[in-house]
DNA sequence: TGCAAAACTGCACTGACTGTAGTTTTTCTT
DNA sequence: AAGAAAAACTACAGTCAGTGCAGTTTTGCA
């Protein structure tokens, strides 16, 4: 429990390797086959069997089926980044604050834009995708909104700070969809610009 | 099938009454049943039971359980309203003509302030209550867009309209916030100006 | 009163998801 | 290399949400 998992720099080991190889192969066959049968038509069955796991421990993987497509894994926001927020900067203007929590989250991300790429165009034909992508968004803007609260100086946030937090989430997803509009050339985190950009205008066009 | 359903201003019908009653009491008793056991220890049979209907028939009335005590209706945007909206008014400024699109919505909204504050009250302690909300605004938010394209002069939606489509959500749902939040006096559309003034100041501050 | 439409119900079914207990596989120790 | 410990996998039995269908009751209307 000491050695393997926990140094980053060294080789994973056996059983790390095929745990990640697992995952990959779910989440792959799971595109597949709902690229071909659509949402509804695919049962955790289906990709059981298709990767040669029992239907116990795919629940072992993916909390739910859906997850497994969107291949859902925990966010890491940067320590600093974090801690730089709450004190205030990089700007001191909250919007390009916001911005910086984003980048960060969206550099970080450990996904490959392959696979955000078919998750966005399997997403525009299942809404149920999107729904449960949102709901992961919802889940992280409650820590999120905590960090706000503390750059505020409140100790629990309020209605003001659930806005802010809003916005993050709309600068998230907005930087995906622009890049997804812009056929997906280099990072999501080119687009946020773009996404601000857009954002002061609506707010100050006259 | 033609005078009481869709005649509005006369009676209603033993019919028509018994269906709103019918409802009005599968909600009650789902808010009760929740706050008494939480979400996931209530069953759809244990609701049913308690209004003495039959599963099936509760399943004809709500798509799903959570729906039930969420009490969700399709939502009614005043064709008036959004013809201004398409034209480019009422004042030309896109923030302010979104607020009178959820102005609109929040007003002509059927649920009694009541019930509403019921259902804000067991969202804070039931995640999954918030994250259906998400899909239901997700679900309209689709349709606004549509409306700003067509204002824009777009065909169709893009990433643009989405972020308008987003502001649009997030200023229902700060609405509600604030008005939670202020004691829940009065009506949700009241805290209207206070979300867009919070809005404003946070993509104008130094 | 009698007929048609709407609403309700029972039943059988699919499929997601869970708890548990037992087996296999990997890792660590000596 | 052998065996203990830990982690992962599996089979099984079960709960519950949600659906389609076919038959019954209730309501509206002539």
């Amino acid at each position: 429990m000491i050695s393997s998992s926990s140094d980053a720099t060294s080789e994973p080991g056996l059983r790390e390797r095929k745990k990640v190889a697992r995952r990959e192969a779910l989440v792959s066959a799971s595109h597949r086959l709902v690229r071909e049968h659509g949402l509804d038509h695919v049962t955790v069955e289906m990709i059981c069997d298709a990767v040669g796991v029992s239907p116990r421990t795919f629940f072992n993987y993916f909390e739910s089926k859906i997850d497994a497509v969107l291949g859902i894994e925990p966010w890491v926001l940067d320590p600093e980044v974090a801690a730089t927020f709450v004190a205030g900067g990089p700007t001191g203007r909250t919007l390009d604050d916001c911005a910086h929590i984003v980048a960060s989250v969206l550099t970080s991300s450990p996904v490959d834009h392959d696979r955000m790429g078919d998750v966005m165009e399997l997403a525009q034909r299942e809404p149920a995708l999107v729904v449960r992508q949102l709901a992961w968004f919802e889940q992280h803007k409650v820590e999120v909104e905590k960090l706000v609260a503390r750059r505020n100086g409140n100790d629990v946030p309020g209605p003001a700070e659930e806005i802010v937090g809003s916005m993050i989430m709309v600068m998230t997803r907005g930087s995906f969809r622009y890049w997804d509009a812009s056929g997906r050339t280099g990072a999501p985190s080119t687009c946020l610009p773009t996404v601000v950009a857009e954002l002061r205008r609506l707010l100050t066009d006259s």
